[in-house]
DNA sequence: AGACTTATCTACCACTCGATACAAAAGTTG
DNA sequence: CAACTTTTGTATCGAGTGGTAGATAAGTCT
C-alpha cells in the first residue's frame, strides 16, 4: 500500500491553536480565517483533517475533555464528598484564571446561543458540561454509600449545584475577575455543602 | 416646526422582537435578516431608529434592565440579607425558565465571547451583569450596618457568590433544564447563606 | 393647498462567511 | 526511476454579512 503525502502540521498542536481561538471567540465569532491563521495550515488541509467547522470544534473539544481528565481524576479522587467539592470548585477557580488559556471555561464560552447553521452547537456543549455532572453525581452516589454523606443528602442536588457554580465561575472569569475573586466564590459555596464548619456567630 | 412623517412601528414592541432574537441566538448569531423579520421593519428603519446592530443591542438590553427593575427592587426590598438572596435566587430559578421568553438569561446568552468587530460586546453585557451585583452588595452592606448580617459576614463575598449563582442558573436554563431543577439549585445555595438552618444529621 | 421633514421601501454596496475544484508537490512502494 | 496516493497552496465558489443611497410615501405646519 502507497502511503501518500504526509501531513506537514502536528493535528494535535493545531488543535491547541483552534481550541484558543473557539475559547476566545466561540463558534460563531470563530472565523475560518482567524482558525486558519491560528492554525499555520490553509482551509484545504482544515477541512481534509477535520471535515468542517463543527468537527473541528468537535475534536477541540475532545482534546479539552482529555486535556481535564486528569484533573478530574484527581478530583473524584478526593477521600470524602466534601474533600470532592473542594477539589473540585478550587481546581476551577484556577484553571478558569489560568493564564495560559483564555479566561472561563470553553464549555460555556464556546456558544451557548448560536445562528443560523450552528443549532446544534449549544447541544454539544451542554452535553459535554453534563458530563461533569454526571461523574460529580456518582461519585456523591458512592460516597452516600460509603456512609459519607447523611442519608438525607441528595447527591444529584449537590452535583447539580456544583456544576451550576463551576459555569457561573466561568462567566465571572470571562468577564475578567480575577483568581482571588473565584477563589472566594468557591469559599462560599463549599459552605453550601453538607461537612462544613459553621461559622460563628448568630444570624438573621 | 414641521413633524415629518410618524413612525409607523411601536419601538419598544419591536425592541422586545429583537431582544428575543439576541437571546436566542446571541449577538454574533443575530443576523439582521433575523432581526429585521422578527420586529416587521425593513433595515433601514432600524438604522433610522436605532444607528447600528449594536445600538440596537444596547437599546434592547437597556429595555431588559428596565423588565427587571420592578423585580429587582422587590428583590432588594426583601426584609433581611437571607430574604433579600432568597427573593434573589427564587425569582432568577423563575424568570430563567419562563415560557414567554428564552430560557436562561439575555445578558449571559447575548454573548460572553464574539467574533472581530464585535469584541466590545461582551464587556458591554459583563458591565450589565455587575450592576446586579452591586445593587445586591449595597443591600448587604446596609444589611452589615443594620446588624441583619453578622460583623465577620461578607457582603462584596455574598453578592457575588449570588451573582456568580445566577449566572450558573442562567447556562444551566439554556441547556433546558426545568425549573425544578433551577429551584433545586436556589435552595442548595441558599444553604451558603447565613441565617440558615443547618440541617440535622453529623458530616464528615 | 403647498412647503417641509422624516420614515419607509427597493435595490444594492463591498465584504466576509464556510467550503471546495484543481493542479502542483511530497512523500512511499514496486 | 516511475507509479501511486495523499496533502498542499491558489484561486474561487455561491450565499449571506452589516450597512446605505436614492426615490417615494406619509404625515404636520403655515
Amino acid at each position: 500500500m502507497v502511503m501518500g503525502r504526509p501531513r506537514s502540521f502536528d493535528a494535535d498542536m493545531a488543535l491547541d491553536e483552534a481550541m484558543e481561538v473557539f475559547w476566545r471567540h466561540g463558534y460563531d465569532g470563530a472565523s475560518l480565517a482567524m482558525l486558519t491563521k491560528a492554525m499555520g495550515i490553509k482551509a484545504p488541509s482544515l477541512y481534509a483533517a477535520f471535515g468542517s467547522k463543527e468537527g473541528l470544534l468537535k475534536a477541540a473539544l475532545d482534546r479539552y475533555a482529555q486535556r481535564r481528565s486528569e484533573h478530574m481524576r484527581y478530583v473524584l479522587a478526593g477521600p470524602s464528598a466534601r474533600a470532592v467539592a473542594e477539589r473540585f470548585l478550587s481546581s476551577i477557580a484556577e484553571s478558569h484564571t489560568d493564564p495560559a488559556n483564555p479566561p472561563g471555561c470553553l464549555l460555556v464560552q464556546g456558544g451557548l446561543a448560536c445562528g443560523a447553521g450552528s443549532e446544534n452547537i449549544p447541544f454539544e456543549l451542554a452535553s459535554r458540561r453534563a458530563q461533569t455532572e454526571t461523574e460529580l453525581r456518582e461519585r456523591f452516589i458512592q460516597a452516600k454509600q460509603d456512609g459519607d454523606l447523611t442519608d438525607d443528602a441528595d447527591p444529584a442536588a449537590l452535583a447539580r449545584f456544583l456544576s451550576t457554580v463551576a459555569s457561573g465561575m466561568g462567566v465571572l472569569a470571562s468577564s475578567g475577575a480575577n483568581r482571588d475573586a473565584l477563589r472566594e466564590v468557591a469559599r462560599v459555596s463549599l459552605s453550601a455543602f453538607p461537612g462544613h464548619r459553621e461559622r460563628g456567630g448568630a444570624m438573621l
